[in-house]
RNA sequence: GCGCUUGUAGCUCAAUUGGAUAGAGCGCCUGACUUCGGAUCAGGAGGUUGAGGGUUCAAGUCCUUCCAGGCGCACCA
């Protein structure tokens, strides 16, 4: 029920007629004419700019051609109060009470699928997200990717696309060998009392290696800890599975759920970044050769070496990228390459990959990649979420307590919650940085954006319990002759834009608009709530007296999109608070 | 130096995919509690959308040149 959709379909009928009766001239595309809500100010329901979109084809002033239509759409729909043709050319159309009685009629008998664009072709997506380096705990960095992430991948659910959650797990290379190495030292601390190397900068200094540690020696009592090459690869195994462990009971926390792990270490054991790569040198994409050093860049020891590039500067790069280190090793960018193609081959129509936004700058070579593997059809979309700005007592604080200590994921969530994390995190477009303010998060006013709309469901939920009705369950009308007043018609309007919020956050990739949104119609609701101090009409609950099904209507409307809309951010709507 | 990105009210941010007189919250000023939950609401002040140029019927939004902040520029991941 989207009734901007229904109103341009109108609009298009009649334009198709008109032209038929030779009447108009259309371009073979109307994709510019939308139906939108005007601003407040021009206390109207619906407005269409079709006239200026047509007036340079038809060689007509936009007023004179909106006039036309206008009388038009006045023959055409009956449920037309007032219409008019505002300054540029836009046309503005009031509608008569009734309508907005059919349209809440209507989301409420379909409570179950309003929002959700039935139009679009149904795509199938994959998302990467999070893929945080497999040695330690998710810390405050991952998480706003992490939300991010799972909401793109809920809005895109909730419009009924198909999802795959995908998590990348870098368990090849230097750094596992490093953190293999200090959970190797962690063990001989507890089993041989030796102390843990000090000023090694490769090695990993967190504490939770030491659980790792213990973890790891209570379930394998017959392995021999005394030397490391014996044991490195089973070792490297354990410590892995300590550390996804952990990152899962994160995710878990977060309310977080992936549907694959995917393994680095796979991709390469089964050949598949030497199959890429034959794939790319068919191709002419690899080539052996040298990389350029860094200009600006002084005295540094840069070695230039001859090594196997990827042609990424063919896609726009700004310059090659290599493949293979020195030692023979694979890089980190040519494994992703392969997991790239491991993604092409299983037939997404979309890939989309968060990343925070220190990588924003490998997003080039990558999309290239992609690009070279699939002649430029596949559909890789990267979505960066910028940086998060912790703040408490009104000062920002460093995320680094000390060396190799963050903040964990679970400190933030033990501190402030699952649901304030996740509606903050969410509250902003991931393209600005976000201020994360511990002291406001929790507080529990109207200054709180989480608080705020919760408690608007929770007023709603009130008046259900004094009727001792359930809000959750659906509520039979036998009428629906009902009339409602302007206040009340200004919220169904909010609520009539609930399909558009939705559209644009799917289509944009752009959750962050679903608690934006949230917060508004909240706050109509709110307003509409205190006139009933003034005036006892307004009121859902006057003198032991039970409301009329109107306004029961009325509320359950709300407090289902309310509802429908914390699903999706992932937070609870509290029936008390 | 290059690339990406951001710049909107004193502060933190929105802005219906290019629409109309740019909107919220905080803070500031004024008001509403014998409450269907005041964890709320009503009103006021506050703007050359970083600067210039261009495209368009229409630009905060697109292009371009500057300015300022952030991130990144190896065989790390």
């Amino acid at each position: 029920m989207n009734i901007f959709e229904q109103y341009l379909d109108k609009i298009k009928k009649i334009l198709l007629d008109l032209k038929k009766k030779g009447n108009l001239i259309l371009p073979d595309s109307l994709e510019g004419v939308t139906a939108e809500i005007p601003p407040s100010k021009f206390n109207s329901d619906i407005s269409t700019n079709v006239a200026m979109v047509l007036s340079k084809i038809n060689k007509k002033s936009p007023i004179d051609l909106a006039n036309t239509l206008l009388e038009e759409i006045k023959k055409n729909d009956k449920f037309v109060d007032e219409i008019s043709v505002v300054k540029p050319g836009f046309i503005n159309i009031k509608f008569k009470p009734i309508f907005w009685t059919n349209f809440i009629k209507e989301i409420i008998q379909n409570s179950n699928s309003f929002g959700i664009n039935t139009r679009e072709n149904k795509k199938n997506y994959l998302i990467e997200f999070v893929s945080a380096n497999p040695t330690g705990p998710l810390h405050v960095g991952h998480c706003r990717g992490a939300i991010l992430g799972d909401v793109i991948a809920n809005v895109l659910l909730f419009n009924r696309h198909k999802v795959t959650k995908e998590y990348y797990v870098n368990d090849y290379g230097n750094q596992i060998i490093n953190f293999t190495k200090s959970v190797y030292y962690r063990i001989r601390e507890i089993t041989f009392n030796e102390p843990f190397p000090k000023n090694n900068d490769d090695l990993y200094p967190g504490d939770y290696l030491s659980d790792f540690a213990k973890n790891i020696i209570s379930s394998n009592k017959d392995m021999n800890f005394k030397n490391f090459d014996n044991i490195s690869e089973k070792l490297t195994v354990l410590a892995i599975e300590e550390a996804l462990k952990l990152i899962k009971k994160n995710l878990k926390t977060l309310g977080i759920n992936h549907d694959n792990f995917i393994s680095e270490k796979k991709l390469v054991a089964n050949q598949e970044v030497e199959k890429v790569i034959s794939f790319l040198q068919k191709n002419k994409f690899v080539y052996k050769g040298k990389i350029k050093a860094p200009v600006g860049e002084d005295d540094n020891n840069w070695v230039e070496r001859e090594q196997l590039l990827f042609r990424s500067t063919d896609f726009g790069d700004d310059k090659d990228r290599a493949l293979q280190k020195s030692d023979g090793a694979w890089t980190y960018f040519a494994s992703d390459v392969a997991y790239h193609k491991n993604k092409l081959d299983r037939k997404f129509d979309y890939l989309i990959n968060i990343l925070g936004a220190d990588h924003a700058g490998y997003i080039k070579r990558i999309s290239s990649s992609v690009e070279a593997l699939s002649n430029s059809k596949g559909k890789l979309i990267c979505k960066v979420s910028q940086l998060v700005k912790l703040i408490k007592d009104k000062k920002p604080f460093k995320m680094s307590k000390r060396k190799g200590d963050y903040i964990t994921v679970d400190d933030l969530i033990s501190e402030v919650g699952k649901d304030a994390t996740r509606f903050i995190m969410l509250n902003r477009s991931s393209d600005v940085e976000l201020d994360f303010d511990f002291d406001n998060v929790i507080e529990k006013s109207k200054d709180n954006p989480l608080y705020y709309v919760q408690y608007s469901y929770a007023r709603i939920a009130s008046i259900f319990r004094h009727l001792e009705m359930d809000l959750k369950s659906n509520i039979k009308i036998d009428k629906f002759d009902f009339q409602y007043s302007d206040d009340e018609i200004n919220i169904l309007k909010k609520i009539s834009e609930w399909p558009k919020c939705i559209d644009a956050a799917s289509t944009k990739l752009e959750p962050h608009r679903i608690p934006t949104y949230l917060y508004e119609l909240a706050s109509l609701f709110h307003s509409y709530w205190n006139l009933g101090k003034d005036n006892p009409d307004k009121r859902f609950i006057n003198d032991q007296k039970i409301i009329t099904d109107e306004k029961l209507v009325f509320l359950k409307a709300i407090s289902n999109v309310v509802k429908s809309g914390m699903d999706i951010v992932g937070v609870s709507v509290p029936e008390k608070m």
